[in-house]
DNA sequence: AATGGCCTCCTACCAAGGGAGGAGGCCGGC
DNA sequence: GCCGGCCTCCTCCCTTGGTAGGAGGCCATT
């Protein structure tokens, strides 16, 4: 019936995952991937899939990282989160990259049956709790406290001139370094942001620029 | 041995520039125009000018929109700004447009004679006051108020998935469009709102994203 | 003296962004 | 009807962005 992608690292996570999936939805086949690199190899050869379950904590992928790298990757591809995060900021960040569904390890199997379902049937299934907290903007837990904190100064100084709109070429101008250390910088700030664009870091730099100023 | 268009909605303004001309540069034949519309005109007809001296302020080509209507129409023809205005940004953006040299009307005729030959000899000629000032960047004048308002439905459709961060390949997919037609609409803003990368839109959009929304 | 972090710079390579130009379809105003 | 604006899509081409990996210099801690 459906075409699945489970992407986790345990596989006793997996199989659990698997046999909740085979059991409600029969007939439904389901791939495994016990990293993103898997993942994304799995996804580059069947362009068939359905729907990808993807666990946050993948070795090889630090966090929503992973989450764009697979989007990246297969842009048609609907991916669910499976987490055992619950952070608000978290979930918000997961759909703005394009997550169809955000389903916690927590969660219990009929639920996450109906959960599956759900994104399947091409809703948007989030968290019960997410749902009925406040606006998503408004008093938030500091969203992203500490990444910035852990850019050194010349990344911080770099992404300071990124927020303005400067092309690599120009930052290299104005710092007076050349553009292959600016982009070595910039590598390291998208690594430590855990975004992978330029117009990413910029937009969550720009955010809460108390840190860059 | 040159052969120049003038083209300024002053009559007076562009007797005394062909005087100079005339003088300055014996034996040169210009052509006259006092409106845009005149201007584009005149090069159709004329394949073999060597420059255009283009005023901002034209009544039918609001500020740079004239230039880039000219160079659009001429790409071959190195055109120069002549205006009253100085600001900066102004400068900096007619250049970006393909301006050969940009030349305020309160330069003295002497001066005026030696840019005209700066730019006729392939040279690139800027009032001196903008080469010894601070960074470009600095002390710009809030340039766009409306120009959001100048866009289709569609490109602000697509303005608003850029300024969530998202590559033209994701737009694609949201907005189930190809990725080609995604450039054609991100080209399309780039020029509404002139600047030159999707950051600066971005930029741009955020900081009045009223308009977006 | 050695280690490790940071900054610097490089080559090489691949993906994404952006411009130019052309083309067809749709729709609304003249 | 025709024309112009908008949306769609394409090809070709160049620039920019980003990753990978290696390398040398500086400096503080150990």
């Amino acid at each position: 019936m459906y075409r699945l992608l489970v992407a986790d690292d345990h596989p006793l996570f997996r199989e659990a995952m698997v046999a909740v999936i085979s059991r409600g939805l029969s007939g439904s086949e389901t791939l495994e991937a016990a990293s993103l690199a898997a993942a994304i190899g799995v996804v580059a050869q069947h362009d068939d899939l359905d729907l990808a379950l993807l666990d946050l904590g993948l070795p090889d992928a630090e966090g929503l990282s992973g989450l764009a790298q697979l989007r990246q990757a297969a842009p048609w591809l609907p991916v669910v989160i499976v987490s055992a995060e619950q952070h608000k900021q978290t979930i918000l960040e997961a759909l703005n990259l394009g997550a169809v569904g955000y389903i916690p390890k927590s969660t219990p199997r009929d639920a996450l049956l109906a959960a599956l379902q759900q994104v399947l049937a091409g809703q948007v299934y989030l968290p019960p709790d997410i749902m009925r907290g406040s606006q998503p903007g408004s008093a938030a837990p500091p969203p992203t406290p500490s990444q910035l904190a852990s850019l050194t100064g010349k990344q911080r100084e770099v992404l300071a001139h990124m927020v303005k709109g400067e092309s690599n070429k120009m930052i290299a101008y104005r710092l007076d370094i050349a553009e292959t250390t600016v982009k070595t910088h910039v590598s390291a700030i998208l690594r430590k942001l855990r975004v992978s664009s330029r117009v990413q870091a910029i937009l969550l730099a720009s955010e809460r620029d108390d840190a860059v100023r």
